[in-house]
RNA sequence: GGUGCCAUAGCUCAGUUGGUAGAGCAAAGGACUGAAAAUCCUUGUGUCCCUAGUUCGAUUCUUGGUGGCACCA
């Protein structure tokens, strides 16, 4: 019998978190966060990550692990979420897994290539050399260093073609060596349920989250992280908008507005990588019965 | 009531020495392989407030309105 991994995912605030706890009661499964942003302890609020109530119905993995100045990445999330899944499958035949984080889906079901870990010596190293001579030296070396990524690259996005040469750099090697472009087997299936809304809906959903996040102290929870907000983990909608308002750069309903404008762009580049995987079936959050159908059809 | 300033894209504004206009944000679409709620790319026709005049031609100058702001009463 193979076990399922059961993938509930879609834009912000279309409601996966209820809809996941209620699956997966009916699987009597565990929940997985594919969430980059609620790995980190000190922002509940911002992040909506499940209550402690919600918690306490259903055990939860990869929430509140996460230190804010804890370096972490997709490769990271691959790999904890795999050797949990071996574990949760002596006992679980499907597990539920629920988030909004692309590219941490993605690298759970296809994996990612395997690319050594940028040392932090030369990132800071290639960082100063960005801002002191801009991307065009940076983009000299890569072409000299890997011509085949050269032509491939976005090389107007900085952080890409310093990626690129930072594991040149570091390696030796060229970057586009280390890129197999394999899609990794795994021995569980995989059924991803998308999630989605008519636009008008997901923009009112996301508009009152704001208000509730604000209602249930985002603003304190912001304070109390802003001496770090410099740190990536903090580069994030919610975060960002009020660190403006404390910096007394914005008012506080400027800041506000902004999230609620964030939050829906980022809502719309979740659906643009969504689109594209023909693997994913797209559902109402209230077709909770024909979700459950589909995974009994598949067993 | 008087004087001055302003009225241009959904918003904030630039600009046209008179030849019907452009940035940022938003919006829409897209990319995405170890920082991804990140980062980046593409897309800008709008009675240039109304009216009358000057002019070959006015959004641009002039007259008179209307609305807003400021100051003086």
């Amino acid at each position: 019998m193979i076990p399922t991994l059961v993938i509930l995912l879609g834009p912000t605030g279309v409601g996966k978190t209820e809809l996941s706890l209620r699956i997966a009661e009916h699987l009597s499964s565990p929940i997985i966060s594919s969430d980059s942003r609620q790995l980190y302890k000190e922002l509940p609020i911002g992040t909506a990550a499940p209550t402690a109530e919600q918690q306490t119905r259903i055990k939860h993995y990869m929430v509140g692990t996460l230190g804010l100045s804890d370096y972490y990445s997709a490769s990271n999330f691959e790999e904890e979420v795999l050797s949990l899944l071996q574990e949760l499958y002596k006992t679980h035949p499907a597990v539920v897994m629920t988030g909004g984080s692309m590219m941490y889906i993605d690298a759970v079901c296809k994996g990612i290539d395997d690319i050594p870990t940028v040392t932090p010596e030369i990132r800071n190293t290639l960082y100063t050399q960005f801002e002191q001579e801009g991307l065009s030296a940076i983009l000299a070396e890569l072409k000299a260093a890997d011509p085949l990524h050269y032509e491939e690259v976005d090389r107007m996005n900085y952080k890409r073609v310093i990626h690129a040469v930072e594991i040149c750099r570091q390696t030796g090697k060229p970057y586009s060596s280390f890129r197999t472009n394999t899609h990794k087997v795994r021995p569980f299936r995989i059924l991803k349920i998308g999630l989605t809304r008519d636009r008008e809906e997901l923009c009112g959903r996301i508009n009152q989250r704001v208000d509730q996040m604000m209602a249930d102290g985002l603003l304190d929870e912001a304070r109390h992280v802003y001496p770090f907000r410099h740190l990536n983990a903090l580069n994030t909608v919610g975060y960002k908008e009020l660190f403006n308002y404390l910096d007394g750069k914005w008012e506080l309903d400027f800041a506000i507005e902004k999230i609620k404008r964030n939050s829906r762009v980022y809502a719309r580049k979740q659906m643009t990588w969504f689109k594209r995987d023909p693997d994913i079936h797209w559902f109402h959050p209230d077709e909770e019965e024909k979700i459950m159908q589909l995974y009994r059809d598949l067993q």
